[in-house]
RNA sequence: GGCCCCGUCGUCUAGCGGCCAAGGAUUUCGGGUUCUCAACCCGAAGACAGGGGUUCAAAUCCCCUCGGGGCCA
């Protein structure tokens, strides 16, 4: 086979959404696994709905999803070749002109026959076909005919697109034979739908891949999820980027549409949070502390970052997203720390006791990791005649705010003996009042 | 309306004529473990759209119906 180019072709009239970030990626994905070349190709053709903005969040989002292109290209630049092939196919007498247009003359009769690489083979009635603008009165190209000169332009080997653009080909089909051409093969991917199994818009709530960055999905679990939409490789559900590089190709590729699951994503996300290095997380989830407004830059770097990246070790394992692990940690900050309705049942009053007795004994402690302050805290409990079940969840709410999280003195350590006795006193002083 | 595509648990899917009284994952619900949650382990529920063929044998091949979707009007 000859190398391998293939190509992304988003128009820019909006921010990429899922179903061109999972086209994008197949396309990635095809071009790695068998050595070839990447292009991302800018349809901007319609001019008045392309915008300069457009085509940064189309980048920024490629980015982001770690799809790098080997050639660029923006459609606009080659409207001399778009001319170019318009006047050969008029020389050839396969166009004329009429209304101030350019048009294909298309076969009225027999069969056109399209050997799609996932599909199979289609077959198409000639005689549904009309002829076919190529060059508006404006001079511009329509779709199916820039379409064509630029693949042919750019030696694209494979077309791998939206099953939507499945009833196009054939008119592309003509077109490369009106022109002695050999055309791409080509391999039309189901699309993704919604919940309601239509085809996946704005309606459906978010869908802009750049939104999921910031709703705290990591780039590699939405890679993963997009290449197991449509994809699979047995019964393998967890992926990395070589991983899919390696196994990828067409002949994986199912033929159904695929409904896009935002809870899958959410599980794959939580799995990639506890695979990334925890370095990297926790750069990240410095980022979104500080978006999310939890703390400032100041502050995170003011703690000890033993304890911060331990924090995130921790929390990670109980959060589905960025987001969601930003906010729960929330209490390694001194701020006032909110009982919630429910947990406020855990706070008798018979706990100011112990809570000013573990204060007192905490603020003899500078630092301390867990097993410091489990021996700490288990020491005054035995002096007090109090099982550590009649204070553990209590002792949680006041500090964290919630009932849930990870181990106990985990969660004490993380916030440093410091602000835990702060917050002991606290709620021992409210007690005491009633 | 015309043309085209698609149809396995709610969802993503394995299956490419016998190994399938259909497997995995997710979701949901139980149980174990824990101060709690998550994780983990065990268990439960849950699908071949329907009907005809072909075949010794069909989720797998063919036809029809139904359903969903896409493109063009």
């Amino acid at each position: 086979m000859a190398k391998v180019r293939v190509r992304f072709a988003p128009s820019p009239t909006g921010y990429l959404h899922v179903g061109g970030a999972r086209t994008a990626l197949f396309n990635w994905l095809f071009a790695r696994h068998h050595g070839g070349a990447f292009i991302l190709r800018i349809e901007d053709t319609d001019r008045t709905r392309s915008t300069d903005e457009a085509i940064e969040q189309i980048i920024a989002s490629l980015r982001w999803l770690g799809l790098d292109w080997d050639e660029f290209y923006r459609q606009t630049e080659r409207f001399h070749l778009h001319r170019q092939y318009a006047e050969e196919l008029l020389r050839r007498g396969a166009a004329y002109e009429a209304e101030g247009a350019v048009w294909f003359r298309m076969p009225k009769e027999g069969v056109t026959v399209v050997e799609d690489l996932i599909a199979g083979r289609v077959e198409f009635q000639n005689r549904e076909f009309k002829d076919l603008v190529i060059l508006r009165s404006d001079g511009t190209p329509t779709y199916n005919f820039a379409c064509v000169v630029d693949d042919t332009e750019m030696g694209i080997t494979h077309v791998i697109r939206g099953d939507e653009h499945l009833p196009n080909t054939p008119k592309q089909l003509h077109i490369y034979r009106a022109l002695d051409l050999t055309p791409p093969k080509f391999a039309h991917i189901p699309l993704i739908l919604g919940p309601d199994r239509t085809k996946l818009s704005k309606r459906h709530g978010a869908v802009s891949v750049l939104e999921y960055r910031r709703k705290g999905i990591l780039p590699e679990a939405m890679v993963n999820f997009l290449a197991r939409l449509g994809w699979s490789h047995g019964d393998q559900e967890i992926f990395s980027r070589e991983e899919l590089i390696q196994y990828f190709d067409l002949d994986g590729v199912g033929q159904s549409p695929a409904v896009f699951d935002e809870q899958k994503l959410l599980w794959l996300n939580r799995e990639w949070m506890r695979r990334l290095p925890l370095e990297n997380l926790a750069d990240l989830v410095k980022e979104f502390l500080v978006m999310e407004g939890v703390a400032a830059s100041e502050e995170v770097e003011a703690l000890p970052k033993a304890r911060f990246f331990r924090a995130v070790e921790l929390l990670r394992d109980r959060s589905h997203t960025l987001v969601d692990l930003a906010h729960s940690a929330r209490f390694l900050f001194p701020r006032e720390i909110e009982i919630p309705s429910e947990a406020q049942e855990l706070l008798r009053p018979e706990l100011s006791e112990p809570f000013l007795a573990i204060a007192q004994a905490l603020e003899g402690l500078a630092d301390g990791g867990p097993g410091e302050i489990e021996a700490v805290v288990r020491a005054v409990l035995e002096k007090l005649g109090l099982p550590l079940k009649a204070v553990a969840l209590p002792m949680r709410v006041v500090v964290t705010g919630s009932r849930v999280g990870p181990g106990l003195f985990e969660v004490l350590a993380m916030a440093g003996p410091r602000l835990v006795a702060q917050r002991l006193r606290l709620a021992a002083s409210r007690l005491q009042k009633g």
